[in-house]
RNA sequence: GCAGGAGUAGCGAAGCGGUCAAACGUGCUGGCUUCAGGGGUCAGUGGCUUAGUGCCUUCGGGGGUUCGAAUCCUCCCUCCUGCACCA
């Protein structure tokens, strides 16, 4: 039977939508849980990795909603950004325009889906309303020194004609374009997020419920490393420079020192010396590089001599100093110590340049000969030509080197970072505007909080260069706060970035007149389970901790962490390879929701594999989910429901019931765990369960296809709640119990024995598929074997058939004692027979095995360890009173397990025998 | 190079020290269904087999720990992901 699944989403999407039902509101009286998925930028259709993302989500709130917490579960939109205004250069339209009609796309796509969403709270950052308190948020940093404006070396990508992050710049080249990045010195506004570089390390050991993964990348990401500041003095101009380095226990080998090409004190040093030439010409070919080039592996360093030397403090030896590539301006001071035998690189450069390579550290045991080493030395050892510190262990020594640097005052312990601050002006249009005016008389100057927001101008030119708000008269000119004077408005905006490191803030209160109103964030904060790409492991998720740590230091909000659990999803794959246009293999989730209905697509994507692994689309999988649902609807469509009356339960309706608790339980903890492709199986296997079961006016078949359809809502929510009407429910299943379960009514070993019953029953009927297959052959076969005629053959047949299924349950309860339990029956029986009958406990027994076999006696412990540790574990499988039994009768163990064999022995030929001998189900015959 | 993750039937994916390898789904083979090459349903799907939930083999490969390993340790191979001239 299939069901029209398209009347049916619209029908419950209209009356969710009428009735108010996923509307949150605060109730301090309640519980809270806020579930939250990375805000998408509006490019106007859903991707399967959108739906795959928000239908984790949406499931995870729906139980939650269900199991009675109060649930903020939002949705909004990323709004600013580049691609409105690329569309607006191509196609002239309005950058607002295109947005806003994307938004309304991809909103009425997610309503298709049936999402959960609380639409009340939704906005979108290109809302005035939001970006004003962007631009709030910003005087208030600024206030706080935790904005500032430096003249830097930024990355500038051409194509986009912007500045870039660092946290932007992937392998040299513009994470959005792809285009290659160049240096370019700008003024810049930046975020001191390095203010923060300690807090943001030290607080990711909070984060227990965050992928390893993730907090890893944000670790090697800020990069704390704990090292030395060492001083030279330049020999010609007596200045002071200083190298950071993690291995001060190497700095008696120093014989040379490199600076990176951008080092300011460069161009100072050889100006009008016979170096300047040779510098320009050098610095000409390092620009000619690209990022990638400079980067990428085996790359011979390169670098020249520039006239200068320094004086190592240390033993006064004096060295030259080189500029090389190989430094970079960008970490530490920009000069490096070079110590050619302790370090690769340096090596490298010693060697092709010919610069002297000074042994300081051996290995133990081994004597190194500095001409003849063919790399770097770069592990532990002892301490050579170091002076007073030779003979030391060079760990010991690294401690002792910087205190006596320390003391001397040649140098300091310190500790660098990879982290740098963020730099967050960009040349574009469509984007939250800089609140900052330029005064020529009183300088910078904040917009006054009242003037704010500062408005993006309705109308813009959109040529492709340079900022458009640079062209705006009425944008740029404007009067001082402070002196009323003639000004200009800053036309930077700031990068979209900033605008997703609080929205999560803002859906507490949506519309506050404030950045958020902080009863309803200290009530709905932090939020409890935050899903979205990997992609966005650094950039977003730092930021976002970030502006928390910052908030609260503005007395805003009491949290230190914004999201309490995060899920990275997998990406969605086809043939292999994430979907893309250039491979032609993208997959619109348009079409699946056309052909199959929402909650196919919902359950499929969330069936096919765990949500943090990648998962491959199939065709052919979503029709298989859509199946699954058709099979649901027909099982409860099919029947029909009678009223309930309270009578003992017979053993299949326990057996059921024992089934139905038990998959509540399981569903219930995988949807905690968030393994909602295990969740989804748990529900088939009911599906499968309820399917079988024959008595379908039982009650109990009716409570198990209530749970179902309860169980299905945050999958399926449209066909739950179609059939949670059909089977008489109150309300809307979305607002329904979430079904409890009640351990004492699972029964594992009742379904361990049902489960050889049927296994028992299909082998019967797989006979008797054979011979309704080859019924001549079977009959002839039997008449070989008995020499009987046939009348003979079924008569007898049907007797030892009913006495079987008589005797089912005898024979499976033997059966169904675990293989473990034999092989230490086994086990003891043996030893007992190199023993006499005596009296002997069960303990006892162990003791006399292992006397009897010594050699055994670990194997035997062992064995019986497990069994009582099991015995205990498993009393629900395996009925105490055997236990006890064994125990009691241990005197007996000889006899009692000769026996017990004989016994299992015995029916088991019988079994055998009836088997071998009669084929055939009763039931089937009688017909 | 460094760091992290993964490798289980044809495929996706469970299992994470002993009940028990392969739940759940799909694919393939066959039966049933007034059965359309569709849908539904039942069975089979590592090898041997006396046909017995019998014996053997098997969780990327080699070693090891253990009475017992897909599971723990170790080395190697393959793939993925992140970072990378970081001093």
């Amino acid at each position: 039977m299939e069901a029209d699944y398209k009347k049916i989403s619209e029908k419950w999407q209209k009356k969710w939508k009428q009735e108010k039902v996923f509307e949150a509101k605060m109730n301090s009286e309640k519980k809270k849980y806020y579930v939250l998925e990375m805000f998408p930028y509006p490019s106007g259709k859903l991707h399967m990795g959108h739906v795959r993302n928000y239908s984790i989500g949406d499931s995870l709130a729906r139980y939650k909603r269900m199991k009675g917490f109060n649930v903020l579960y939002p949705m909004g939109y990323d709004a600013l950004g580049l691609p409105a205004e690329n569309a607006a250069i191509k196609g002239k339209v309005n950058p607002k325009e295109w947005t806003y009609s994307r938004i309304d796309e991809m909103k009425s796509q997610q309503e298709m889906l049936g999402f959960s969403y609380d639409w009340n709270r939704s906005f979108a950052t290109a809302d005035e309303s939001y970006y004003k308190w962007n631009q709030w948020l910003f005087e208030k940093f600024f206030e706080k020194k935790l904005v500032y404006k430096k003249k830097a070396s930024v990355n500038w990508c051409d194509d986009c004609g912007t500045v870039l992050a660092n946290e932007q710049v992937e392998n040299g080249k513009c994470w959005r374009c792809k285009n290659i990045v160049q240096e370019k010195e700008l003024e810049q506004w930046f975020l001191k997020i390095t203010d923060y570089a300690d807090e943001l390390l030290e607080d990711l050991d909070k984060l227990k419920d965050w992928p390893e993964r993730v907090k890893l990348m944000q670790k090697n990401w800020i990069g704390k490393s704990f090292g030395t500041e060492i001083y030279f003095k330049v020999k010609e101009t007596k200045e002071i420079i200083s190298t950071f380095t993690t291995r001060p226990d190497t700095v008696f080998g120093i014989t040379y020192l490199v600076f990176a090409p951008e080092h300011p004190k460069i161009r100072k040093w050889v100006k009008g010396t016979e170096y300047e030439k040779k510098l320009d010409e050098f610095l000409a070919e390092v620009k000619k590089q690209t990022a990638i080039e400079r980067t990428s592996e085996g790359i011979e360093k390169k670098g020249i001599f520039i006239g200068k030397h320094f004086i190592n403090p240390v033993n006064g030896e004096e060295c030259k100093i080189f500029v090389a590539d190989y430094a970079v301006m960008d970490y530490g001071t920009g000069a490096v110590m070079a110590v050619p035998a302790h370090d690769q690189r340096d090596f490298l450069f010693a060697k092709k340049y010919k610069l002297p390579v000074k042994i300081v550290i051996q290995p133990k045991g081994k004597e190194l000969d500095a001409e003849k080493i063919n790399k770097a030395f770069v592990e532990k050892g002892i301490m050579v030509n170091s002076d007073k510190f030779n003979g030391m262990n060079s760990l010991d020594a690294m401690e002792k080197i910087s205190d006596f640097l320390e003391k001397q005052k040649w140098g300091k312990k310190t500790v660098n970072y990879k982290l740098r601050d963020w730099l967050i002006s960009r040349q574009r249009f469509w984007g939250t505007p800089i609140p900052v005016i330029y005064c020529e008389k009183c300088g910078i100057q904040l917009v006054p909080e009242k003037e704010l927001p500062v408005r993006l101008p309705e109308k813009a030119e959109f040529t492709g260069k340079g900022n458009p708000l640079n062209k705006i008269k009425d944008f740029v000119e404007t009067s001082c706060p402070k002196c009323k004077g003639k000004a200009k408005r800053e036309t930077d905006t700031m990068d979209t970035f900033f605008d997703s490191s609080w929205y999560f803030l803002r859906y507490c209160s949506p519309k506050a007149n404030s950045v958020f109103e902080k009863k309803e964030a200290e009530y709905w904060m932090p939020v409890n389970q935050y899903i979205g790409g990997i992609e966005h492991a650094i950039l977003h998720l730092m930021y976002a901790r970030f502006f928390t740590k910052a908030i609260r230091d503005l007395k805003l909000l009491k949290i230190d962490e914004p999201f309490e659990k995060l899920l990275t999803q997998g990406m969605v794959l086809k043939d292999g390879k994430a979907m893309s246009k250039s491979l032609g293999n993208v997959v619109d989730p348009g079409e699946i929701i056309e052909k199959f209905g929402a909650d196919t697509a919902r359950v499929f994507i969330l069936s096919a594999s765990n949500p943090e692994s990648e998962m491959e689309w199939d065709e052919k999988g979503a029709e298989n989910s859509f199946k699954f649902l058709n099979k649901i609807f027909s099982l409860v469509g099919d029947n029909k429901k009678k009223a309930e009356h309270k009578k003992e339960l017979n053993s299949k309706e326990k057996l059921l019931q024992s089934k139905t608790q038990r998959i509540i339980k399981n569903t219930s903890e995988l949807i905690e765990k968030l393994e909602l492709n295990k969740a989804i199986a748990e529900l088939m296997q009911l599906t499968n369960a309820l399917q079988k079961f024959e008595e379908k006016e039982s009650p109990v078949f009716w409570i198990g296809i209530e749970k179902l359809v309860l169980m299905l809502n945050p999958f399926a929510p449209h066909l739950s709640e179609e059939l949670w009407e059909k089977i008489g429910g109150k309300g809307f299943s979305s607002l329904g119990k979430w079904p409890e379960f009640e351990e004492k009514k699972i029964d594992l070993k009742a379904e361990k024995q049902e489960e050889f019953i049927e296994r028992i029953q299909k082998d019967i009927l797989h006979i008797t598929d054979l011979i309704s297959e080859q019924p001549k052959k079977f009959i002839e076969k039997m008449q070989k074997e008995t020499s009987a005629p046939i009348d003979s053959i079924i008569k007898q047949q049907t007797k030892l058939a009913e006495k079987m299924q008589k005797e089912e349950i005898k024979r499976i309860k033997i059966f169904t004692a675990p293989k473990w339990k034999w092989i230490l029956l086994k086990k003891l029986f043996e030893v007992k027979e190199k023993n006499e009958n005596k009296r002997i406990e069960f303990g006892e027994a162990m003791k006399k095995a292992i006397e009897f076999d010594k050699q055994h006696a670990q194997e035997i412990k062992g064995f019986v360890m497990a069994a009582v540790k099991k015995l205990n574990e498993m009393n629900e499988f395996i009925e105490l009173n055997e236990i006890k039994t064994l125990k009691e009768n241990s005197g007996e163990l000889q006899k009692e397990f000769s026996a017990e064999i004989q016994v299992i022995e015995a029916e088991k030929s019988e079994e055998k025998k009836a088997l071998n001998a009669f084929p055939l189900k009763p039931a089937i015959l009688v017909e």
